[in-house]
DNA sequence: TTGTAAGCGTTATCAT
DNA sequence: ATGATAACGCTTACAA
């Protein structure tokens, strides 16, 4: 006769549970639960041998569990447009630390400006049961503004401020970066400023700020001179820009004092192009561009340049969301709208 | 007198889930189930009553169910020193990219070179019960090495190619750069041949291509010239390097003919340093960098340097974590061991 | 302050 | 090829 065979777990991965943590500390496994969750509430003594339990087991809370039982998962999804830009790697790094500090986990998707693979990341996130979702800028399609708003879960848009959108806005006014370089070079005493636009067509911010730059000139009775490249790779984007406003032989007569640059890759092959032709930076012509890359105090002139505030985004963006969420208190009363200002970095080139 | 109060759900997040989706598509919830999980083993008759389901219902898997539900989930794990450094970003990119293609989902976590957060890192991460984690170099702490051997999943060390070590290994010999460069300034006929070492203490795997370095010299009966700045801030310690070793009075009687650096940072602090110095590039020195950061280009002169696989380590990690999964066909026969290469990247500086 | 019971939404197991 | 049932490990609701 076989003896009934032991009753052999099947499943579950081995590990040890918060049931074996409470056996061990001879507690209810909800007040082991409670250790994690809320520890004000289990008494010093109980906590205290939770806590040798769970050394002693190397008890780590399974999150599928929690989340599962919770319906809301600790995790907070991004969408952002690229990783490895840099752009955005600083808003990331902050976003995911401030989150991380407070046991939230960051779950991270590229988009890599598509809208539809933007609406493919969010789908995905919302099997997760996110916490939050944060974006960048205002421009999803039907689908994933739909998603978005259903999700009854707090949402973020970064890096663009706009202030009359429903989400959460956590970055800075494009409009004003490009009034702001504008009055720079105009204070400077440059009168004939150009703006060279983004060759990437995708590149809405980059509108907002040559409107703005626009709004000054006109503002001053200024003609504005608005040039868009043709070639999509911005370092020759940026070549072809400076041959056509300062170098060509038709502008020779007049050419152009100052020029803002869409970005600081575009102001750079300019900025190369231009020495390499002769071109005087910034006497025959200065150069503002947009963004402080890494490389920008190095060109030889360093670039003038205007920074946007990534790390601060990332930071106050994930601020917002724990405060709606409850583990912060909140801050101040408008915490919806979060207007960043943008640093003018004045090197050489302007 | 009151109703019997209906049974209202309190629990529940309101969503559709999979019995919805069955009973609207009059299946068992485990044909449904399975229509995601192995899809060849539905009919197709019921395939499509249940994918007119889940598109009428909006459904979208519940990943904390799944996940509680099999005992894994489809989530892979990696610890970065930082995500916002020129470094690792491209493979942040691609790692996140290919693993999100086959359904798995990235959790970063950035230990800023710290052993200590490392380890919290990975704690964190087995709570997710990840599929395969994945850290950056052979340098761990006790504790770390000791969950990494124990979750008995695929672990992959990136970056730092050590092929005696246990984990599976995607990157390149850091010994091998430093050879790849001192044969590269030997061939051209140098033979004053300086290293300079990374300010950054913790920085071992810039000790590996010193070693390459210096065994090339004496390889050639030359006699090593090591350098170690003292200053920490990477541009400012290049041009203590460069002041040393090319500037210096002491030096003036026979300065070195070329300095290879740790990265392109310190080799772009002693570029510029030496230039305003009147130090003529390469002609008088010749400088060779590590990293092709993105400002290498456009320095004058450009930046000879050496470009890691950034990109490839990152997707190759997932390659082959996707394999050990089972999700990919094996590739070859020592999936184990991956040796990539470093491109030298020839420009002006050297 | 602590405990009991039920359920979160999925998949593994076994049966047909 | 399809389905019924029982976990998975935790937290909510309620009770003491």
């Amino acid at each position: 006769m076989s003896e009934p065979t032991p009753p052999r777990k099947r499943r579950g991965s081995g590990r040890a549970t918060i049931h074996d943590v409470a056996r061990l500390a001879e507690v209810g496994s909800i007040t082991a639960s409670r250790y994690f969750s809320e520890p004000g509430r289990v008494s010093a003594k109980l906590s205290a041998r939770i806590a040798a339990a769970v050394k002693e087991l190397g008890y780590v809370p399974n999150m599928f569990a929690g989340g599962l039982a919770s319906s809301h998962g600790r995790v907070v999804g991004m969408v952002i447009p690229n990783i490895s830009g840099p752009i955005f790697a600083n808003t990331i790094q902050t976003f995911s630390d401030t989150l991380n500090r407070h046991g939230y986990q960051l779950l991270l998707a590229s988009s890599y400006f598509s809208a539809k693979q933007e609406e493919n990341a969010v789908k995905a996130f919302l099997g997760w049961k996110p916490a939050a979702l944060a974006v960048v800028g205002r421009f999803h399609n039907r689908a994933t503004e739909k998603m978005l708003s259903t999700a009854g879960i707090p949402v973020v848009e970064t890096w663009d401020y706009q202030p009359r959108r429903k989400p959460i806005q956590v970055g800075y006014s494009n409009n004003s970066v490009g009034e702001q370089a504008a009055r720079y070079l105009y204070a400077k005493g440059y009168r004939r400023i150009a703006f060279v636009q983004n060759s990437l067509a995708g590149d809405l911010s980059a509108v907002d700020r040559s409107d703005g730059y626009e709004a000054v000139m006109r503002e001053h009775g200024l003609e504005p001179i608005i040039y868009a490249p043709t070639t999509e790779a911005p370092f020759d984007a940026g070549k072809q820009a400076i041959e056509a406003l300062a170098l060509s032989p038709a502008r020779r007569a007049r050419p152009v004092e100052a020029i803002i640059f869409a970005n600081d890759n575009l102001a750079a092959g300019a900025l190369l192009a231009g020495r390499r032709a002769g071109l005087k930076i910034p006497e025959q012509c200065a150069i503002v561009g947009f963004g402080d890359y890494a490389f920008s105090p190095l060109l030889m002139p360093s670039l003038t340049t205007i920074r946007p505030p990534g790390r601060e985004i990332g930071e106050i963006a994930a601020l917002r969301i724990l405060e709606q969420l409850g583990v912060l208190p909140h801050a101040g009363q408008d915490t919806r709208l979060n207007l960043l200002a943008c640093e003018l970095i004045e090197r050489e080139s302007a």
